[in-house]
DNA sequence: ACCCGCAATGTTTACGTCAACATTTCGGTC
DNA sequence: GACCGAAATGTTGACGTAAACATTGCGGGT
């Protein structure tokens, strides 16, 4: 800055005034600057300038590997919402779900330049015990139960598995199998339970639980566990990708759908309209969570929410719960006569 | 640091000395300091420290929003392969593939506190002449052409286009039909041309170009287009979710795959295997053009290479082709007799 | 002619950290 | 007991920026 300054001759200061947009800087010294500053390809150093506004406009994200789909489109957002709002994202991902990877990815954030962290993990790994929470910094959680100090912000689990589940009894069928995700998932649990309350609530059999782990791959085996069992006329994966498997593996073994089994997912993937068939799903809100969660940490920067040491939140966290709808196509088209 | 250094009555530097694991401090003052340090949530100032130091252990990555297979994977690879580098990942998101948006993502970078930068944009969208490259920057480009002034890593697409299109005709078809990438995307351009010219060099004739644009819809579009036309046997899809979309239109025109289509895609996404039939694809290492590019990258911030203004790097830049392989499943399986 | 007020610009200083150098402490050696 | 060297700790200053305050210049009102 102070090269600029010089062959701009003029002070440091004005040029900052010209980098920050200031408009008391008369049009000719303006350009004078701008051009000094592109003959030596100047760059603001943003260390130093993080360092004097003691902010850094810039929130740090938690988060596994991306390889689930919901996470992807999750993250999406948020760096969209973020940019807008003129933040940057910094991704601190997480190889595999184990308590020591995530109590790394903690470490690691403490030490990130960031005014706010947004957290995308299953909170059923945060061992409160060991993991360091950052402190002193406005958090946001996604995808996680209560009872913790910071706000949530999630899909209505609960209200989509419902949707689900209901759509498939109005179809005529006696009840609904579910291949559930996995046990450490908070999502996975909440659709779970709720697909239980709602065969529950209609007075239907409760078949068991078929257990899976959100990839295509399990869907696939509990696909074969289903095909062959009796009674299996309808099937609600908690996700797209395991419906995908479990389509695969009833064409495998010859059952027809929707004609003997209808099935239904979770997410509404970009892809899942062009599964064969095309996939009834529950649509996801992926921006809405990703907008809301942004807001409401920058929210929390404005406000300096937490930002003493060790003080959690004063007042109960505002949590926010998205909708979800039913995108209704093939996969359960044939109503059954009840 | 300073409130640290009172408490635990030591001199901040010996604070500093702690916090960064120096081994000159006794054992009893470091401990009285970690306690200190614990004491008021004390977190070190990441900018004061960039500033101090000179670099941000920070990576730049433009890349187009995620909704892409192929750039979801990479981006996961990337931010791995810095995480056990010790740097981390801001991720600058380009909202749409428009001129506007790319020249305010690379601005937006140039205000960034990072010590490099990974390109995963379509380069034909970058206008060098309204594009404020970084200066003073080391960049590392995926999926590129070349004469650019910087290192490119990519997947070695003509290889994986030669192999998917050589399989098929060894498999007896007369020719092999080609459902593309969109026009701006070089990569897609690359798996075309490999495509035509494989065709060519094994005396086929070379049906017309059905254009895609990478989403399982437009696979779908190109698949009402094909499933009808006389002569069509084998089709190779640009990527896999293309072919998700082209199975599709298939299964719903009545055509049989493998019986009378084989289907190779392009990725190897994880849920190929589960497309019905399973997909037949092109495996693209990402984990390797991840780790390569961020490998080649630290080397340029390391060496200082583009360290000065407006200078270009010296010597050519040594590029990187990540080889692919073929991954043979039930979408071409069905050998047609000569 | 004088003064006021405002716009443009300059000067000073502090942000939090860590390298470099300076100082202290202490056990061991002759 | 004087001295040495090494380990532990302290002191100083600089990194690049922008807020706060200071100064300059100039047009307009009286």
């Amino acid at each position: 800055m102070a090269d600029v300054a010089r062959i701009a001759g003029v002070s440091g200061q004005t040029v900052s005034r010209v980098v920050n947009g200031h408009n008391n800087v008369d049009e000719g010294t303006r350009s004078r600057v701008l051009a000094a500053m592109r003959s030596i390809g100047y760059r603001p150093n943003n260390a130093a300038r993080a360092l004097r506004l003691g902010r850094f406009g810039n929130i740090g994200v938690i988060m596994f590997t991306l390889s689930s789909f919901g996470n992807m489109r999750t993250l999406d957002e948020i760096a969209m919402a973020a940019s807008d709002a003129n933040y940057s994202i910094t991704l601190i991902p997480v190889r595999r779900p184990s308590q020591t990877d995530v109590t790394k990815a903690f470490a690691r954030l403490n030490e990130q330049a960031v005014d706010g962290v947004i957290i995308v993990i299953e909170t059923s790994l945060i061992d409160t015990a060991e993991v360091h929470w950052p402190t002193g910094l406005p958090v946001v959680v996604i995808d996680a139960g209560a009872d913790l100090p910071h706000p949530i912000v999630d899909t209505d689990q609960a209200e989509g598995a419902r949707l689900a589940t209901e759509h498939l009894l109005e179809l005529g069928h006696e009840t609904v199998w579910h291949v559930s995700g996995p046990a450490n998932s908070y999502s996975a649990n909440r659709r779970r339970q709720s697909w239980l309350e709602t065969l529950q609530r209609h007075g239907c059999p409760v078949p068991p639980v078929i257990d899976g782990n959100w990839s295509s791959d399990s869907g696939y085996q509990a696909g074969l566990v289903l095909a062959h069992r009796p009674g299996v006329t309808a099937v609600f994966t908690a996700n797209d990708q395991m419906a995908l498997g479990l389509l695969r593996a009833l064409h495998e073994q010859g059952r027809r759908v929707p004609g003997e089994v209808s099935v239904v997912g979770f997410d509404d993937m970009e892809e899942s309209r062009n599964f064969w068939p095309p996939l009834t799903t529950v649509r996801q809100n992926f921006e809405g969570v990703g907008r809301r969660s942004v807001d409401m940490l920058i929210h929390g920067i404005r406000t300096g929410q937490n930002a003493g040491p060790l003080r959690a939140s004063t007042s109960t966290p505002e949590n926010v719960l998205v909708p979800t709808h039913l995108v209704f196509r093939d996969s359960s088209a044939a109503p059954r006569p009840r």
